[in-house]
This record gives C-alpha cells, sequence and structure tokens, in this order.
RNA sequence: CGAGUCGGCCAGGCGGCCGCGUCAGUGACGGGUUCGUCGCUGCCGAGGAACGUCCGGACUCCACAGGGCAGGGUGGUUGCCAACGGCAACCCGGGGCGACCCGCGGGAAAGUGCCACAGAAAGCAGACCGCCGACCCCGGUCGGUAAGGGUGAAACGGUGGUGUAAGAGACCACCAGCGCCGCCGGUGACGGCGGCGGCUCGGUAAACCCCACCCGGAGCAAGGUCAAGAGGGGCCGCGAGGUCCUGCGCGAGGGUCCGAGGGCUGCCCGCCCGAAUCCUUCGCGGGUAGACCGCUCGAGCGCGUCGGCGACGGCGCGCCUAGAUGGAUGGCCGCCCGAGACAGAAUCCGGCGUACCGGCCGACUCGUCCC
RNA sequence: GGUCCCGUGGAGCAGUACGGAGUGCUCGCCGCCCUGUCAAGGCGGAGGUCGCGGGUUCAAAUCCCGUCGGGACCG
C-alpha cells in the first residue's frame, strides 16, 4: 500500500497534475503523468513539490464506477499496484490515475497491467497537452457586437 | 412424513507472508522524560442493514417580558420508552379450517364545500315513464301515489302480509341498522343481557373543518481555539499604553436629527432601541477548499437472577469494541464446506422503511400414517 | 455528511393549491399543397404505462405512504 507522504492529498495538486500532465488510457485507467515541475513552478504553488522525497500517485474513482463498495476496492487494487511501481519514478512527480466504469470489471491482475501500460505510454508520450491550445473562437463575437448596436 | 405460521441468531471458516490506519511501548536524531521527524515491536481496525434520510432524541449555536392569531404533526384503549409517527398486549373491523395475519382505526344529527357523465331527481325536497281517480274530442289538463321501469359508484331499509281507487312503516310479524335507559364484567377501548322509542336520519375529514394531545429555529460544512485581518466602538489612564467587544471593501440610488427605520426568526397587539462609520435596495470586486479541538464510555454490550402475558424494568458480575480527513481492509498462497448475497463508518444513539445467497435454533397449527 | 428541488408524447414546458374523459403551447416527426429543387410558409395527422408500487375515493397526473432515478445548494 501507499504511505500517506506518497499520495496527492491537496485539491489544488489535483487540479495542477490534471492540467498539466500527459495523458494516456489503457483498459479500465486514464494516467496524467506530470513530471517534477522544473522551477517553473508558479509561486502560488504552496508547498514543497521541490522537497518531496519520493514521487506522489492520486486517484480519482467517480460515481460512474459503481456503489462505494466498487469504489473502494478499485482505488484500493490501483493504490497497491501503484505502490510497486512508484519506486521507479523521479521524486517529485505527480501521477493522477482515473477510473473508468470499465474498471470495476477488471481483476487485480489486469488492472495491474493496465496501469503499468498507461504510465509507460504517458511517461514517453510527446506534447501531451495539445489539447485547448487551438483557439477555436470563429466569429461568436462578431455577430454578437452587431446585435448589440 | 408432508404443508404452513411466528420469534430469535449467523453473515464463509482456519492458517502463513508482504503492505495501510489509529493507539501504546521502545530506540535514534534535534537544546529535549512532556514537542517533532524517522525506525522497530505489539493490540485493535465497518454492517445487519454501516443504506435511504422518513420520524424521535442527545449535543452545539442562535432567539426568547407577556398575550393573541396563524402554521406543522399525531389520532381505538391501556401500557413501555429519554423521546417518537416506534414497540407490546388488548378492543373493534376484515381474511384464514387453524397456528396466525392485515387495517392513518376520533367526529359526517357543530357548520361549509363537493358528488363529473348518466338520470325526473345527488340530499331533502321533489316526480320522467308508469299506476289510480276526475274532466274534456285522438291526446291532453288537474289531483293522488312512490309499489314497478330506467340511470348511476351511490336513489330514502329487506321479505311476507293487512290495507287501498292505486299505493305507501299507514299498520302487523320477523330480520338488518340507529338512538336512549337499566343491570353485569373490564383500569379502559368495549362486550353481554333485558327493556323502550321513533320507524331510517346517503357518501366524502389521505376536502375545509371540529375535538384531544404535542411542537422555538438551525444543523458537526453545528460550534470552538490558534494563525492571518483594513477598520470601528466601550472601559481604565494626564499620556505612552492596557483591556474587552465587533469584523471584508468599493460604487450608485433612497431614508432621515424626533421619528426613517430596526428588534422581539411567520403576523398582530404591546414593549424596547433609535441618528453613528446608521438603516435599506441594487451592482461590482475580494476572501474561504490552513492547523487543531468537537471525535468517541454510551438511554453501551454480554451472562445470570427477580418482577411482568409482553414491550420492558430492577439487581449482581464481567467487558472496552474503528475514529479516517483525497478519507485506513489490499496483494500473494494453502486447506475445508453448501462456492458465499445485499452491501463500506464520517458527531452519537432509539426506531421505521428498503436491498439480500443461504444456513441454524426454538415454539406452534393443519393433514396423513404407526404405536 | 447535511439541506432542498424535479420526474407529463422524441426534446423543453404548462396542467397538480380547489380530484371529474390525457387537455394545451413551442420545436421535432409523417403525409399533402406551394417551388425547377431545397428551406421557409399553408393544411392535415400520428405519437403519452403522467418514473414505479401501494392506499384513500364512485373516480387520482392531481390527495397520502413507500420506492427508484436525476439535479441544485452548504463558510
Amino acid at each position: 500500500m501507499l504511505p500517506a507522504e506518497a499520495r496527492i492529498r491537496r485539491s489544488r495538486d489535483f487540479s495542477v497534475a490534471l492540467k498539466r500532465g500527459r495523458r494516456a488510457a489503457r483498459g479500465g485507467v486514464v494516467v496524467h503523468w506530470a513530471p517534477p515541475s522544473g522551477e517553473a513552478q508558479s509561486p502560488t504553488k504552496p508547498s514543497d513539490a521541490e522537497g518531496q522525497s519520493t514521487a506522489r500517485a492520486g486517484f480519482v474513482v467517480s460515481k460512474a464506477v459503481g456503489n462505494a463498495v466498487v469504489r473502494n476496492r478499485v482505488k484500493r487494487r490501483l493504490r497497491h499496484a501503484a505502490a510497486e511501481l512508484l519506486r521507479t519514478w523521479p521524486p517529485g512527480t505527480d501521477v493522477v490515475v482515473r477510473a473508468t466504469p470499465k474498471a470495476a470489471e477488471r481483476d487485480y491482475s489486469q488492472l495491474s497491467r493496465d496501469l503499468a501500460g498507461a504510465v509507460a505510454a504517458a511517461r514517453s508520450g510527446r506534447s501531451p497537452n495539445g489539447r485547448g491550445r487551438r483557439s477555436r473562437r470563429p466569429s461568436p463575437q462578431t455577430g454578437a457586437g452587431r446585435d448589440a448596436s
């Protein structure tokens, strides 16, 4: 299992990792890989991201996965699987793992393979957060401006 | 043996290794028996429904001179309980051969409303067809009648007779229902027996309402401590300052120095405050997702005994049984059985309701056979 | 964890206080007309277990109880 210090515990840290992290999906999981932020860390980020001695993992299991018993089981299995991989990650790395509804049906060995595969893909993947860049703002304002006058 | 009724209990078990969380002990480090970090060892670590959040409390904060109105809830009786819309026993009504089960089960002669369509008529008076009598030309007019027809969920008791022009509780017998009186039984709801009366007076209160009883509001994201915090006010002091209370800013509009407004968590009476940096309406922006406490020993659980039909209560002995905060139960392996359902604590209790693979124990009923 | 709200044709709503035939609005769908064609427009039409179960009532989308699903809010 994962000791508390190896888990992401702040809502802000989750948001940052989900936004910055490179994304990859396998089977029942989606992984967001956020490498240790160089110095480009925004000054508002309060904590110690630099002083971390280990990588950290966080888990998001939504209601769509199942009832409370199912969600707990999925989260515990993911935590166990992440603990085995965690030692190979550079300190300061934040990884958020989201579970999809399919995760409820997978046993531990399948889930473990999903996680390892997704992490490997996200870690080596290029140009992760290309989403949101393209500014598809064709013209809604022009019409609006005309009406306003 | 078969079919069934009621009540209680269990919720896969045993073992090994590696992890996670709280607590305790212990070692090292930091000035450090008390604090912090890291390590080691040990104990403990989800449920009967933890669920839904439908009721009731504990607890916390807010409010509270007094009176009235409004609002909400409950609804057979007697008990149990901290309390309850819960539970027990009993009564009444309904179902079952029976054990037993089901029922929001007060009041409709206190008043109001509603009863669509159909039907003559839907509530207290009346009469469409009809029946009977009288009168005039087929057909109608007037009067009597409510037995028959038809409509409807519901039509002014039912059957038989007397009676009559035709009829009708107009009268008689029995039955059903209602009311009153007396006696007996019961704490009571109510029941039993006897007598009398008028002969009947529709339904709906999970429609308004009446009666009886109960209810202040919000909820642990309650609330408190610390940290941060522009400013404002009270008191003490000559002053420096001290101490307590309060708590974000900007802009625009409105109200006003004796009555604008505010408070008494809905409204009224009544009472109180009231001119400041105040009150009120609208808009914009900022801030909050820091730490700790609350946080688990309690209407607690188990066993025995006594009282009670029972719910439950008294006494004695024993036990301590999760306290997380992105939220602790996972992974690997072995053996056994019937191959294991519904499902995860978040302040804590008592209920109710709902979901659910199966298994065990006890009491009882009906049927069949044997002794 | 707590407090509330909403389920009605394919979509969005009204109807629910005070029970009386599933009534209505906008869009969508189908057919016809118009046009060389499409859109727009005109005419006509289809389509609903009122989330589900139980109860009260002669009668329930409406009243009562339970249950399922969806959504909002909290200093």
